[in-house]
DNA sequence: AAGGACATGTAACACGTTACATGATTTT
DNA sequence: AAAATCATGTAACGTGTTACATGTCCTT
């Protein structure tokens, strides 16, 4: 489970609650998880298991109760060893590319609409990752001018890849319209 | 499953075992899969089951038996459809994103190493891609000069997002140099 | 009156991977 | 003698998603 750490990358901010966590990774470009129930819920227990976290309950007046993590010691360590550990590989799934292998089934006009089908679609995904990006900006930790550096490079990476794909699209539509039609 | 698609486009080339299939999709870079049998075997038996391929029993002297797949009328017609069927956006997952999201926690020359590691890994991938694309020469369909072209633009596709990261990186550590250490 | 925010959790399901199981033939 | 190729299948496990379950308070 690798959500568990993003999930101590919040809590070394600062200390939430599942429901704080899950509105937070909702809303950052620098997290891929939807942030659903299950896997946040059952991923602070694990880490408390672990003795990675250790939670607080905080009554409220006319609020349900807050179980509130805060990373320990051991969980700071963790963390870190878990930063200095070798990147694995971006894993990249587009489906869109299968359907393109095959799409010599296809007429002309057929494939020049899903190419713009795809890029209409690539299109979507950047406005949403804008507005990610803007409600993300509240979120930002910004520690250090290093640290928000940082979170730039992590939407940059996002929107840049977007980008490339939509230049690749069109240059494909282009090209089939050029010599294949 | 998304799969049963990869697999019914293979099959549409021309008709496959399991195994074949397997070898088929391993070393093709116009398919995600890691053509493992278990998704290979059970989607097989449940497109049969659907109607849209059926099979043969092929005996072997001293070689074991075949059950080699051939796509079904319908088969063809669900194909098509799914072929014009809306795409989806790709699905991107750099779990690194994460790491560097926080590595503010490094010191200068820990983010340094990181972003090498990273680098590193990119260049493995390009190298490991450009790997698969020497042995998919061998079974791109390439019955007209459109599906070659689309075939090999699948591979930009791909090398292009390689490219595209590397000099993301480059340019993160660049920078990371000099104004940050 | 309805819907949303606050808050924690569980259940069911989909997808993908590795590893296991079997067994003959061929190559190193 | 060991390992790879041919060939089909199953089991166990990890991860991620949606939907369900419960209940109060506040806003529209």
């Amino acid at each position: 489970m690798d959500i568990k750490y993003a999930i101590l990358g919040f809590l070394s901010w600062k200390p939430m609650s599942g429901y704080d966590l899950k509105k937070v990774m909702t809303s950052s470009t620098s997290c891929y998880w939807t942030g659903n129930n299950n896997q946040i819920y059952t991923s602070l227990i694990q880490l408390q298991k672990e003795g990675l976290v250790f939670s607080e309950i905080q009554n409220q007046e006319k609020l349900p109760v807050r179980k509130v993590y805060t990373v320990t010691e051991k969980g700071f360590e963790g963390f870190r060893a878990w930063l200095l550990s070798p990147p694995e590989a971006p894993v990249l799934r587009n489906f869109f590319l299968v359907q393109l292998a095959w799409g010599d089934r296809l007429d002309a006009s057929e494939l020049r609409n899903l190419l713009i089908s795809y890029e209409n679609e690539i299109g979507t995904q950047l406005m949403m990752l804008n507005e990610t990006k803007k409600r993300g900006l509240l979120i930002n930790p910004a520690r250090t001018a290093r640290e928000k550096y940082l979170w730039d490079r992590v939407t940059e990476n996002q929107i840049g890849f977007y980008e490339n794909e939509f230049r690749w699209a069109q240059k494909t539509r282009e090209e089939l319209d050029k010599s294949y039609s």
